[in-house]
Formats: C-alpha cells, sequence, structure tokens
RNA sequence: GCUCGAUUCGUCUAACGGUUAGGACAAGAGAUUCUCAAUCUCUAAAUAGGAGUUCGAUUCUCCUAUCGAGUACCA
C-alpha cells in the first residue's frame, strides 16, 4: 500500500443517464489528484448493466468533461494502452476471472432463480427480517457448495441458469484504511455473497468488473463516491481472493452532495424544482423530457469547476477563486471534507459574477454584438465591447449583458413610472431644458470633462444635481439604473443625447 | 430492522487538546454615487444533547438524538 508507483486514477461512471454534478465532482477530484502527482486520468465507461444503458449518456459524459477542462489520459476515444476502456467490450476478461475464485474456493455457482430468491425475501420481510445470501443461509440453497459436482455439472452442461457468487468467509473482521475516512473495521458476518457474474447478461457486476479492471490498468487510487463505502470489505476481500492485495488501489470516498434544501442527496429532480441546473450540460432524453444545464444557463466552465471544487474540499486557506492550474496545484485528499455537502445556488452565482468581471471587454462584446444581432439591432465589435465594459460588473450572466446594455442602442421605448413621478416635476423639466442648451453648447460630450463642466455650471446656478441628472437619466435611458450617466451620453454620443431629451420633453405625461 | 458513516453560524467551511471559535455566501446597517448595481466598512449568527478522560476539550472515549449511505443477477 505504500508503493511508490505512478498515480493513475480512473473515473468510471456507467452509462445510465447524464452526469449529475455529483459525478462531475468526483471525476474533477479524480482529474486534480493524478495532475497534482503528474499521474494519469482515465475514464472508463462501465456498462455491465445491459438494462439501464441510456443512448447519449456516454456521449454526455465526453461532453461534460471537455467543457469542464477535464482532459483525459487514456479513454475509448483516446485510447492507451489497456484499451479497450467500455466494459461491455471486455466481456470475455471477466468471465475467466470470476472461475478463477470458483477454482480456488473464494466463489461458488448458485443456480437459484430470482424468482426463488424474491420468495425468500418476501418471506423474510414478513417476519420482520432480511433474507441474505451467505454463510448462514446458502448451505439451504441451490449451489455448487451443496451440489454434488456431477450435478453441479449436469446443470451447467445442460444450460441451467447459474451465477458466480463470491463465498463471504465466516467471522472475520475485515480491517480497512480509506485516505478521507481513516481505518474502519466490518465484520464479515453482516456481509453476503454478492452475485459477481450475472445470468441475465453474462456479464460481471460492478464489483468483479471493478476490481479485475482496476488491477489490469494498474489504477492507484480509487476516488469515488461514498455510496460504495457498504462494498469497500467485499472489494478488499475480492482483491485477497485474487492474490492482488500487494498492488491494490487505495481508496478514497468522497462526501455526498445534498439538496438545497431539504433532506436526502442531491437527485436529478430538484433542478426543476428549485430552478437550478443539476447538469452540466443540458439534457434530452430519450423521451423528449430536457433538463437545463450549467453552460445553457450561462455559466462559465471556469466558474463551475471553482464552485465545485469548494464543494467538499478546501485548501485551509481564505482563498476562494482558483483557476484550474491553481487546483491542481492546492489539491490534495486529506482535505476533502468527511460529511455531505449541500449544495448553493447562490454561491453558484457569486462564483459567476467574479468571473464575469474578469473576463475580456471584447470577448464578452462578442456575446453582446451576437445578442444584439437576434434584436435586430447592428453594431461593432468596438461598440458592443465598449457597451459591455459599462456595466459587466453588475452582471451575472451574459445573457444580462442585452437587458443591461440595450438603452445605449436604442432610444427607450417607455419610461419608468416611479421614476417619472419622482424626477418629473415642472421645475425638473424646466432645468432639464436649460441643461439642455448646456450639452448643446458642447462640441461633444465627453464623460469625465462634461460631467466636470455641468457640475460647475450647477452649482453656480444653484440647481440639485441629484435631481437634475436623474431627470436626465430618466429622459436618456427611460430607467433609474445604470452606470454614470454621462458615460452614457458619452457613448450615444451628443445628437442622440439631444434627441432624446427633446422626446422625453414632448412625450412624458 | 441491520451494517457503516457523519454532526461547528441559515449554507460551504477553518481551527488536527489551550483562539475573543476565523473566512466566504446569504441577511441586516452604514459609507460612496446622479440612479441601480458593484465596491468598502460594520452587525447579527455556530461547536446536536449527556456522561467521561484531562490542568484544559470543537478536537479523544462512550451513550443518546438527528441526518445520510448501503442492504439487487444496479452501478
Amino acid at each position: 500500500m505504500t508503493d511508490n508507483r505512478r498515480v493513475r486514477v480512473r473515473f468510471a461512471p456507467s452509462p445510465t443517464g447524464p452526469l449529475h454534478i455529483g459525478g462531475v465532482r468526483t471525476a474533477l477530484y479524480n482529474y486534480l489528484f493524478a495532475k497534482h502527482f503528474g499521474g494519469d486520468f482515465i475514464l472508463r465507461i462501465e456498462d455491465t448493466d445491459s438494462g439501464r444503458y441510456v443512448p447519449g449518456a456516454e456521449e454526455y459524459i465526453f461532453q461534460s468533461l471537455e467543457w469542464c477542462g477535464i482532459k483525459i489520459d487514456e479513454g475509448i476515444n483516446e485510447g492507451g494502452p489497456h484499451a479497450p476502456y467500455r466494459q461491455s467490450e471486455r466481456r470475455d476478461i471477466y468471465l475467466k476471472y470470476a472461475l478463477e475464485l470458483v477454482e480456488n474456493g473464494n466463489a461458488y455457482y448458485a443456480f437459484d432463480t430470482p424468482e426463488e430468491l424474491n420468495a425468500l425475501r418476501a418471506e423474510a420481510e414478513k417476519q420482520g427480517k432480511t433474507f441474505a445470501y451467505g454463510p448462514a443461509t446458502r448451505e439451504g440453497l441451490c449451489n455448487s457448495l451443496t451440489l454434488s459436482e456431477d450435478e453441479v455439472k449436469q446443470r451447467i452442461d445442460r444450460g441451467d441458469v447459474w451465477v458466480i457468487r463470491f463465498k463471504m468467509p465466516e467471522n472475520e473482521n475485515v480491517e480497512m484504511e480509506d485516505i478521507i475516512r481513516g481505518h474502519m473495521v466490518v465484520n464479515t458476518n453482516t456481509l453476503d455473497d454478492k452475485v459477481l457474474y450475472k445470468s441475465v447478461d453474462r456479464l460481471p457486476t460492478y464489483h468483479l468488473a471493478n476490481i479485475v479492471d482496476d488491477h489490469l490498468m494498474e489504477i492507484s487510487h480509487v476516488i469515488r463516491g461514498e455510496e460504495w463505502v457498504p462494498s469497500l470489505p467485499l472489494h478488499f476481500l475480492l482483491y485477497r481472493a485474487f492474490g492482488w492485495s500487494d498492488t491494490q488501489p487505495q481508496f478514497a470516498h468522497l462526501p455526498l452532495l445534498l439538496k438545497p434544501v431539504g433532506q436526502g442527496k442531491l437527485s436529478k429532480r430538484d433542478g426543476d424544482k428549485f430552478g437550478f441546473p443539476v447538469f452540466p450540460l443540458e439534457w434530452h432524453s430519450p423521451d423528449g423530457e430536457v433538463s437545463m444545464g450549467y453552460r445553457e444557463q450561462g455559466y462559465f466552465p471556469e466558474a463551475f469547476i471553482n464552485m465545485l471544487a469548494l464543494l467538499g474540499w478546501n485548501p485551509g486557506t481564505d482563498q476562494e477563486i482558483f483557476n484550474m492550474e491553481q487546483l491542481i496545484d492546492s489539491f490534495s485528499l486529506e482535505r476533502v471534507s468527511k460529511s455531505g455537502a449541500r449544495f448553493s445556488p447562490d454561491k453558484a452565482k457569486w462564483f459567476n459574477a467574479q468571473y464575469m468581471k474578469t473576463r475580456d471587454d471584447a470577448e464578452l462584446g462578442a456575446i453582446l454584438k451576437g445578442l444584439l444581432k437576434e434584436k435586430g439591432i447592428e453594431t461593432t465589435l468596438e461598440r458592443a465591447s465598449k457597451a459591455v465594459s459599462l456595466i459587466k460588473e453588475r452582471a451575472t450572466f451574459p445573457s444580462e449583458l442585452l437587458p443591461l446594455t440595450l438603452y445605449m442602442f436604442q432610444a427607450p421605448a417607455s419610461y419608468d413610472e416611479k421614476s417619472v413621478g419622482k424626477s418629473w416635476k415642472e421645475d425638473d423639466v424646466k432645468n432639464l431644458l436649460l441643461l439642455r442648451e448646456q450639452l448643446a453648447a458642447c462640441s461633444e460630450i465627453i464623460p469625465e470633462e462634461t460631467e466636470q463642466a455641468v457640475h460647475q455650471w450647477i452649482m453656480d446656478n444653484g440647481l440639485s444635481m441629484g435631481r437634475l441628472m436623474n431627470s436626465l437619466r430618466l429622459a436618456v435611458i427611460g430607467i433609474s439604473q445604470g452606470p454614470s450617466i454621462f458615460a452614457i451620453c458619452g457613448f450615444i454620443g451628443k445628437e442622440e443625447t439631444l434627441r432624446r431629451i427633446d422626446y422625453a420633453v414632448a412625450n412624458i405625461k
């Protein structure tokens, strides 16, 4: 366990639906850990449940990781020394290993049908007990431990359905180490004989496939969700049964992501319920349902990753803004917390706003230019970028760029009633017309310069800066919001400013 | 039910036997400004409960409570 071999981790989702943010976080932590140590990040698709396979889910996983900036070293599209990386394409490998365990006495054939087992479970439940296929019950069931060798052979030869089950040792304390949780002990009497190889689709179960592939792919660390803790003893025992204990990976079980309100872990439905995405990308299910995605909601991948990284891990300092490189540098499993983390949509938005502020004006300008075009408004990238520079610190998402700047490209179609009541009294209009003369006398409106001149003029005439500016703002943009009114007037130009004032004076009330 | 795990401000978390229990989001107040944001400053806000161990427990042990996960021929 204290070997110095190369760090190799795998993210191993099953394509049973879209990857939710808990899965993305698991992938991220694996990636950060691997890269921190200069190791490999492997993507393995665990599609051993033929019944739950969802078309498109695999592609969704690839795209999600790509959007997040999580780069795969070995995988289905990347290839690698241990290909194939899709378990359904490795099916021939697993039976051999399952049989090896039967050979060495750590597993056995079981012929009980699902119906028989369900009946036993129902019976036990009636008596307030739980049925477990294990040391206490296997002697009375139909398997290669109770049947004669001949009969076992006969049943297999004639095509009876069979599974291979792990033979759980009796009354043994399994001692385990987890990087995050520390030492754990479980007695095998509380465990059961898990199926390792299924009859229905001739595929291994997760437990077998997982151990075999992690071994074959030389995985050094298994970083996965907390829901796997209960099967950790089984996995330890499987490594031992194969004689691989000395090269067995180290384990780290991540805390769960909880819903923002109420109880329980974050689930697919929470997104619709609380109005925030639980998926990185928008997901269109085969039956036509659409679930929103972070990307489509306007989150920057950097902000999304930053937010996710801090959900269950902390750097031990007050730093909150991290780019991927910094995350790789600071990440360690020792600083992952043990308890579940409740996801906070508010904090997610805060992160995005932070990233919005540092975005290039030109980059956001291009987005705004596109949004304007959709509205039928043509402008230059330069103009759009300039407009963005005036308002980007008050936006959380790129989509807000349009409503925040629309009045810079188009005269107000209406005037906010409240503001009219406040800033459009008789005197206000009179003073505004005086101001108009001042502005008209300028050769052009230059934000800082004109503002100073106007300010001086206001002082000289004993007028109220506040009242006058609010009236001007109302006339020019129709609402009492936004950046400096002189910056806006400078942006739209003197002619347009005067035109808007005239129009407002003629049309308000 | 059983097994395992978790429990610090409303939320994410820091403090790995000795701190006025720190930071961030959200909330409230103020400053600033022509408005709205942003920003800055301040305020309020927590060790689940009970026993131990110890000179001293958020930190170690036990019990209780609560929450979570698992208990499939699903992963």
